[in-house]
Parts: structure tokens; C-alpha cells; sequence
DNA sequence: CTCTACCCTAACGTTAGGGTAGAGTTGTTG
DNA sequence: CAACAACTCTACCCTAACGTTAGGGTAGAG
């Protein structure tokens, strides 16, 4: 499928696609004779992927990084135990850092819940000071 | 106080604060004769305000429209009804814009959660594997 | 053909700072 | 007063992750 039926699927932006590609994020699997990219729906999972990873923060080298991972863990060919174990070690630092994320984001919406109810809390003061 | 000391009270980067004065977002009180910024209580409060509004993913210009519009409210020199309505009415399309964000933090925080849990949960299934 | 809806590359722009260099300023000692 | 450490200044270049033109090429229906 063409990069615009992805997008749609995705809620990514062509560029943001397109941009992904660029830094070697997720390349299309082929292209047309014409030179448009055709992509499968293997590809179209990798990038679900990256849109779930995206709100915790990595870089998209990181991310790369990782799915080379699991992709290797996941591959057919086997591996040896040490590399095996490096790999697995690789994903375990993501993991850690995921966790650490994901406790930043919590403190994030408590705040942004916070300062939300502050600004709600003042129009309503003030909308009362209308009649004073 | 100069800006080492309001650093560490509010945990922004001295790089960061310098930047909110080029933008006009929080311009220090006074300078030294020497050309040091010297900030006021006042000054540091704002800093707290625009840390708390972060999250929110507000722009710099965004922040600076909402701390204008907030300080002619709050300011002693009366205004005209229909100034004033206007001011309410674009603090009123921020607290809107605040509240459509919490919920978008969110939805990143269950996204979060969720990629987290599922490398956590691959972590665990391919340690087992290792007895396999 | 030709039309329309897509798609392409190339390249500069933007946001919110990080980092660095080289020079000046403050406040404290001797 | 000089010397000095600690701090601060401006100016400038750098980065990530796209957005945004601009100027063209392509797919396939009619």
C-alpha cells in the first residue's frame, strides 16, 4: 500500500513517514517502478510500534536501537548465548528507562491537571466578580 | 537575586531562563550595574507558573499571550467591560486548549504504560525461555 | 491523451533550548 | 588596593523532529 493509506492508518503525518525513513527508522519494503513507496502491513505494525514508543520520550536513534533488538531476538537465525544475552541486556536498559517514563508522565498530568483546574477555578472567580 | 540562585530554586537551566527573557516571557526586574540580572519574588513566581504549564505543550508565545492577558486582569488599573471580556474570553480559549491536553497526556500515559508492559512482559517470557 | 488525486525530492524554517568561547563582574581575602 | 574564585555576560553555533513550501513526476480512470 502507498504511503497515504499508511498515514490514515497510522495518524502519522507523510512527512513524519517520510521522515522515519530518512533516519532509517522504518524503510518501506519496495517501491513502484514510478519511485512511490510501497509499504506491507509488516511495516505498517513497526510503525504502530513507534507511535506507542513515541510518548515516552526516545529519540528515534533509540528507537531504532531497540527494534533492531527484539527484531534480531525474534529472527529465525540463532544466536549465540553471549549475544543473545547483550541484546536482552539492551532491552532491559530500554525497559528501565520506559518505567522512569512513564512516572515523569505521571507527574506531568498531575501537573497539567493542576494548573487546568487553577485556570478554570480563576474564570470562574471572575466570572463572579462580573456581578460585584 | 541574580540568576545562579533562581536556577536552583525553580530547576530550570540558566540557558533556559535567559532564553524566556529573549522571548519576552519572564524579563528580569533589574540588572546590576555590572549588567547582571536581578530577579524579584515576583519574578521567580512567573518562572513557577510557566514550569507548571509545561506539560501542557504550550509554546513560549502561547505562555507569554496567557501571563499578559492573567496580568491586565489581576492589574490595579481598571478596564473597560469590553477589554476585560476579551481577556476572559482568551483565557478562556487557553483553559479550554489546557483541558483537551490533559486529556492527550492521558492517552500517552496509557500508551506509555501499555509499551512499557509489554517489553516488561517480553523480558520475563524470554528469560524463561532461556530454560527452555 | 488528459484529468485528478497522489506521490516525489530538495531544501530551508521552527521550537526550545544545549554547549562553548572569551570576556567582564562580584564579593572575599591578604 | 591587588588578587582571586565564583559567578555572569553576550554571541554564536548546534540539535531533534518534523512543518512547510516549491516544482515536478505518477497511477489509473475516462
Amino acid at each position: 500500500m502507498q504511503i497515504g493509506e499508511v498515514a490514515a492508518r497510522t495518524e502519522l503525518s507523510l512527512r513524519t513517514i517520510r521522515h522515519y525513513e530518512e533516519t532509517g527508522l522504518v524503510v518501506p519494503s519496495a517501491r513502484s517502478r514510478g519511485g512511490f513507496r510501497l509499504y506491507t502491513e509488516t511495516d505498517v505494525a513497526r510503525l504502530m510500534v513507534i507511535r506507542r514508543m513515541k510518548p515516552l520520550g526516545f529519540t528515534l536513534d533509540q528507537m531504532r536501537d531497540l527494534l533492531d533488538a527484539t527484531d534480531r531476538l525474534d529472527a529465525d537465525t540463532p544466536l549465540r548465548a553471549d549475544e543473545r544475552e547483550a541484546l536482552l541486556e539492551r532491552v532491559r536498559a530500554y525497559q528501565q528507562e520506559a518505567a522512569e517514563q512513564v512516572e515523569k508522565l505521571r507527574v506531568q498530568l498531575s501537573r497539567a491537571e493542576d494548573f487546568e483546574g487553577t485556570l478554570r477555578a480563576r474564570l470562574e472567580r471572575d466570572a463572579h466578580a462580573d456581578r460585584a
